[in-house]
DNA sequence: TTAAATAGTGAATATTCGTTCATAAAATGA
DNA sequence: TCATTTTATGAACGAATATTCACTATTTAA
C-alpha cells in the first residue's frame, strides 16, 4: 500500500482545484473559446502552473471528461449487473443517471457537446479514448436489453437500436432541462422516459 | 417581378459554390478548426473573395445552417399540416426527415454538432436565430402531438415531452448512422423509430 | 476605343493564445 | 542559519489565422 504524505495530498488537491475551475470555464464557453489564462485565473494559479499538472490544454480537457465519465460508468454498470428484472434495472439506471446529471450540471454541458463532436475522434488519441468509453456504455446497455428480449420481457427487436432509442430519449429531455431557464427537478422526467420507452405513446384499448 | 440578369445569376452561383465548399470543410473539421483559406481553396477562389460574399467566418457558417434548416423545416411543416391522422403524419415526417438527412450527410454533421452547442446561443445574434428555428420546429411538432392526444389517438401526456422523446430517438439513430463506418440506408430505421415511439419496447400479451 | 465600374486576389497586418522558461518564493533538512 | 530542492509565476515567444487592402483583370457602356 502506498503511503501518501502531506506533500502528495496537497498536490492532488491543487490538481483537483484546477480541474474544477476548468470544468466551470469550459462548460460556459466551450473548448476553443476558453483560454488557459482564464482557467488559471478561476483556479487562482498562474498560467504556467497549469502546465505543471497537465501537459496541454487538450490533456486537461480530456482528463476532465475521462474522470467523470469513469465515475458515472461505474455507478451505472453496477446497477446494470444486478440480478433483478431487466425492467427494474432500467428504471433504476434512469434514476441514477438523472440524479448524477442533476449534481453535475456543469460537467454535462461539456459532455453533451462532446458527444456529437467528430473533430477529434479521428485525430486524437485522447479523443478516441473518450469515444471508446461512450461506445462501451451503449454496448453494455444493449447487452442488458438483449437479456430482456431473451427472457420475454421485451419485444424481439435489435437491442442496439433499443439502446440508442433509450439514450436518445434521455439525452433529449436532459438537454432540454439544461437549457431551460426555469430549472425543474430533472428527476421528475425519469418516469416519463421509462413510460415512453416501454409502452410508447399510442393510446390502446385495454381489456381486463 | 424582379428581372435578374446574367450578372446577378452568376453572383448567386458563386455564392452557392462558396457555401457548398464551406459545408464540406466545416463538416469535416468543425467551425474552429476550419480556416477561411481552406474554404477558399476548396471553392477555388481567393481568400479575399469570400469576404465579398460574407461579412465574416461566422456569418458564412450561420448562413449555411440557416438556409438548409429553412429548407427541411418547410418540407416537414407542409407534411405536419396535412389533414390525415396524426399517426399517419408522424410516419410520413419520419420518412421525409430520414430521406433529407441521407441526401445531406455533410450538412447534418454540422447541424448535429450545432444542436448541442451553447457557446453562441447566448452571445451571438446569428446563433440566436438558428436556435429559434430549432425551437420552432419542436413546438410545431408538439402542437400536432397535442392534436393526437385530444383526438384520442395518443395517450394523455405532456406533448412537449413526447416531441422531445421523438426527436431524441431520431437524433440518436441518425447520429449512429453518421458515424457508422459501413453505411446502411438510414431510411431502414424509420420504421423502428415509429414503432418504439408509438408502442414502446415492452412485450405485452395480445388478446384477439 | 477608352474610361469607369466591378470582381477577384493573396500578401501583409494585427491579434490572439498555447506554451516555455528564467526567476522568485517557499519548503526542506543539515 | 544557510544551501538545496521544489513549486509557482507571468512576461515573452512564436505559431496560427481572421480580416484588410492595394493592386490586377475583367466587364460594361458611352
Amino acid at each position: 500500500m502506498e503511503k501518501v504524505g502531506r506533500k502528495e495530498r496537497e498536490r492532488q488537491a491543487h490538481r483537483g482545484e484546477i480541474l474544477r475551475a476548468a470544468e466551470k470555464v469550459f462548460a460556459g464557453k466551450g473548448f476553443f473559446q476558453t483560454t488557459m489564462s482564464e482557467i488559471a485565473h478561476e483556479a487562482e494559479f498562474g498560467t504556467g502552473t497549469l502546465y505543471k499538472y497537465f501537459k496541454s490544454k487538450e490533456e486537461l480537457y480530456f482528463t476532465l471528461i475521462d474522470e467523470k465519465t469513469e465515475e458515472i460508468n461505474r455507478l451505472v454498470n453496477a446497477e446494470l449487473c444486478r440480478g433483478t428484472s431487466v425492467k427494474e434495472r432500467i428504471k433504476n439506471v434512469l434514476n441514477l443517471e438523472f440524479q448524477f446529471i442533476e449534481k453535475n450540471r456543469d460537467f454535462f454541458r461539456i459532455y453533451v457537446s462532446e458527444r456529437s463532436r467528430f473533430e477529434w475522434t479521428v485525430k486524437d488519441e485522447l479523443g478516441k479514448k473518450i469515444h471508446e468509453k461512450m461506445v462501451t456504455y451503449i454496448r453494455h446497455l444493449a447487452r442488458v436489453l438483449k437479456e430482456g428480449v431473451d427472457r420475454g420481457e421485451l419485444k424481439p427487436m435489435e437491442p442496439l437500436d433499443m439502446a440508442h432509442a433509450l439514450t436518445g430519449i434521455v439525452n433529449s429531455l436532459f438537454f432540454e432541462w439544461l437549457i431551460s431557464p426555469h430549472p425543474y427537478p430533472l428527476i421528475s422526467k425519469a418516469n416519463t422516459v421509462f413510460e415512453i420507452f416501454l409502452r410508447g405513446t399510442e393510446k390502446m384499448e385495454r381489456r381486463k
